[in-house]
Order: C-alpha cells, then sequence, then structure tokens
DNA sequence: CCAAGGCAAGAGCACTGCTCTCTTTTTAAG
DNA sequence: CTTAAAAAGAGAGCAGTGCTCTTGCCTTGG
C-alpha cells in the first residue's frame, strides 16, 4: 500500500512529509500565526505554488498538523501510561496527566494548536476525532479498571445532572456508572484547565514550584473521578457487585 | 481631569474609543487573526497610516483590547457577585463562575484573546496583570468571607506541597491557610479549563445539557476549596463516603 | 510510443503591517 | 497676536502574505 507504488507516488508522500516536518519546525519556532506557506516553501527550494499540490490550503496544512499533534500527544501518554499499567489507578492516573504536561510543556505550541483558541474561521473536522480522542479514552481506561477490578468511590451526582450523566455514560463508557463518567468529563475539562495556565503563562508569579503542584491537583482529580489509593485510605471503596472480575458485563449500577 | 483639556485631547480619546469600538468589532464578527488594521482604518473614514498615531503597532491594539476584555469579563463577575453577596459561599462562588461561564460564552473572541493561545511573539506587559487579577481576587474573596465568617472546611495539603502553599499564601492571600490558598489556585485554573472546552467547541458531542453540568462542577470546586452549605450539607465535600447508596438523591439546590 | 495527467514554475491579484515623507491643523510660548 | 513647535492626517511605498491561473516539463499507464 505505501511501498513501490512507483517513483512519483513515492515522491509525493515524502515531499508532503517533509512539507510537514518543515511547518512543524516553522510552528515550534514562532507559532501558528506566523507559519507561513511562503516560508516552507522557500525553506524547502519549491516555489510556493508548488505547495498547493500539496495541500489546498494554509488551513489544510494546519489540520494536518493539527492532527499530527493530537497523536503525538495521545502517544506520549499511552507510551507513559504502559510503563504504569501495574500500578495503583491513582497512580495510573497522575502518569497520564504528567505526561500531558509533559508533552504540552516540550511542545508549548502544538499545545496551543489544539487546546488554544480555534484558528479564525476555521473548524476542526470531524478527521481529527480519533487522534483527539486518545488521551480521553485513556483516562476511560483508568477508570474503567479501577472499576472492574479494585473498585472506585462513586462521586456524588445531583438529580438535574442524571439524565445527562445517563447520556454520556451511553456514549462514552456504557459500563461505567453515569456520576463516575460525569465527574470523569469535568476532571478531563479541568486538567487542560491546569495545563493550559502554566502553558500559556497564567501561572506567572503565582505557582512556582509547579511541577509538584501539579502532581498534587492531578491526584485530587482522581480522587474526585473516585480513585482510590488501594492499601492506605479511609474511604470504603466500592466493589462493582462484589464479584470481582467474574462479571463485568452484568456489574454496573450497583448501589440500586 | 479627562475633561476639557483642549478640543484635540478630547478628539484624541474619542478617535481612540472609536477605534477600540471597530476593533472590537471585528474582533466579535471575525477574531484575532483576522483582525486588520487597515480594516479598522477603512471602517472610520480614515486612511491606515493615520491609525499608528494612536496605537503604534497592531500588537498594541490587541493589548489595548485585552485589557478591556480582562475588565469586562472582571466586571461582569463582580456585578453578578455584588447580587449574590448576603448568600450562601457555595452561592457565591457558583454564581461567580456562572458569570465568567456565561461572559466567555456571549465573547468567545475576547475570550480566546485573553484564555487562549497567547498571540505570535507578545507576551502580555505588565499592564494587563490588575485587569486579569480581578476574576481571582473575587473568589479569593468569597473563600476570605467564608473563612472569616462561617467556617470553612480545609482542604488535605501534602507535606510536599505545604512551602508551595505558604509562598503562595504570603503573595495572594496572607490571612488564609496555604491548604485552603493552595486549593484555591488549583480550582482557580480548572474553572477555566471547564469553561475553555465549552467556549471552544471540545465538549462538541461530549456534553449536552452544559449549564447543568457546569453547576455541579463548580459546585464540586466550591467544596474542593473547603466551601460549605451552611445549613444543610446534604452533599459531603469531596469526600466520597463510598456506599454509593446514601449520596443524598434528594436535592443539593442550595436555595436562598 | 504517446497521449494524459501530475507537477513545478512564474506572474499576478488583493491583501496585510508598517515606515516615510509631506501637508495641514492645533496648541502654546514669546 | 504672532510664530514656532507639536500633533494629526494623507499618500506613496516596501516587504511580505494566501491564493489563482497559465505555461510548460516529464513521469506514467494504456
Amino acid at each position: 500500500m505505501s511501498t513501490a507504488r512507483g517513483a512519483r507516488a513515492r515522491a509525493r508522500t515524502e515531499i508532503t512529509a517533509a512539507i510537514k516536518d518543515e511547518a512543524r519546525r516553522q510552528l515550534a519556532a514562532e507559532g501558528a500565526a506566523k507559519l507561513s506557506l511562503r516560508a516552507v516553501a522557500r525553506e524547502l527550494g519549491m516555489v510556493s505554488s508548488a505547495l498547493y499540490r500539496y495541500f489546498p490550503s494554509r488551513d489544510d496544512l494546519l489540520t494536518a498538523l493539527i492532527i499530527d499533534a493530537y497523536d503525538s500527544l495521545g502517544e506520549a501518554a499511552e507510551s507513559a501510561h504502559a510503563k504504569a499499567a501495574d500500578a495503583e489507578p491513582v497512580q495510573q492516573w497522575t502518569t497520564v496527566c504528567e505526561a500531558v504536561r509533559a508533552w504540552a510543556l516540550a511542545h508549548p505550541h502544538e499545545y496551543a494548536l489544539i487546546y488554544g483558541s480555534p484558528v479564525p474561521g476555521y473548524s476542526a473536522p470531524d478527521s481529527t476525532v480519533p487522534a483527539a480522542s486518545r488521551v480521553g479514552l485513556l483516562l476511560i481506561g483508568v477508570v474503567r479498571e479501577a472499576w472492574e477490578g479494585r473498585g472506585i468511590a462513586r462521586p456524588p451526582l445531583p438529580a438535574d445532572l442524571r439524565p445527562e450523566a445517563e447520556r454520556m455514560m451511553a456514549d462514552l463508557a456504557p459500563d461505567l456508572p453515569p456520576e463516575v463518567v460525569a465527574a470523569l468529563v469535568s476532571a478531563w475539562a479541568q486538567l487542560y484547565g491546569l495545563v493550559g495556565f502554566e502553558v500559556f503563562g497564567q501561572f506567572h508569579r503565582v505557582v512556582e514550584d509547579r511541577a509538584v503542584f501539579f502532581t498534587h491537583a492531578v491526584t485530587q482529580l482522581a480522587h474526585h473521578v473516585g480513585l482510590l489509593n488501594h492499601g492506605r485510605t479511609a474511604e470504603t471503596p466500592h466493589r462493582p457487585q462484589g464479584r470481582g472480575k467474574g462479571t463485568a458485563s452484568g456489574g454496573r449500577r450497583a448501589g440500586s
């Protein structure tokens, strides 16, 4: 599929990659606003109009970079999680969050591209959705594992939020209880509040030891969604149907 | 001071205001990236170079708009708070948060300007700090009132965060205990995570009933910083007592 | 082998931010 | 009241942008 399709096709994918690489370089150096098609073309020794054979517009180039950024972030988070797969749920959660933070600090402009203000009239096409979902799915996975295996506390859920929570549950994680899904979604958004404030400099002269602060904040977030530190907590863990791993499919809505 | 110091000076402030108004119009219509000095000048019937007598560069115009946006948001939050000054602390907190959300939804491009990705090489000058602090100070004030008057729970504070928390306390609110200040700062950042996700469309197809969801999330945030519902604590603050059954399905709905 | 289509190049359009002159108008000092 | 300085507007111009269109070259599939 991707090999030996003729020299021309190979050259095309190669040049496409080169364009993205150079664009990413300029993005990292100057930010999305200063990314110029002409400058990219110049740097690659081609004329600006030639670039339109590969990307029909500047926004399409940006879209490609956005997807790549989501994937890069997703991969960073996933590989960090893989290394902590055996840890406590809270530990897994904070590991993922810290990977997100580290990636964001290492790639501030790419982070701004995906979690900052959306570009002018541009609205992300659906093609970005899978890549954009990776971190979210990862967090869902962490919570799911805790829910199935080692127990999880159920956050409070006011009556007026229940319908919405059940809808979210149906969409995102049909196996998790609605109160956990609702808490998870809000923790998800709040995580990016913390990261964004740090990356965008809002913590300037407010928080100094940001790593420690961040770790604490996301640990609280983990507790907020109901994750528990296994051994040493006074809080009573909820065990789904009290049967451990055997009946994962049947175990939802425990407390009746 | 601002009156009758010559026709020229009056004309200057008037024109300056007109420029900002028109710029704000274009900002709301198209976003910061498409804000063009020439277009503003054109709309005002002046030539582009004349505009440089009022703002030395496009970035300076943006800075002015940023300060105005911060002030506009601050004022919205403050006036909302003033109307709820007698309510429970949690109520005051959610009122302020909801005012922030409402303002952001009503002025998405201005919100993006101040809490989205910072513009290219531009870093906000110190002159923006006072305006930018208004919402933060307001939230501190809410917590302070609760701390002085009606009591407040003290969130947990791990040992390694204590020095940082004490430093933040010294800077921001010397009268509040460090654990409360630390929780407050993280809640502050998380608030903007929630608002940003909604304004920037990240909740698309994830959260539908966003008002209800937001209210619940910021109520949890209030509990996170230690605010209590005075009379009835149907919802115990951020301490899920396990045993899903008991959690007050009845209603929180802190009314007055 | 040879037509078809992918591809690069270049010119050009309508913009942009910004600078520099030049002229007019207003202000303030003598 | 005059006059010199300061402030403001107008216009041309520079270097840059995204994007389109036409013109040819050259690889490729039939």
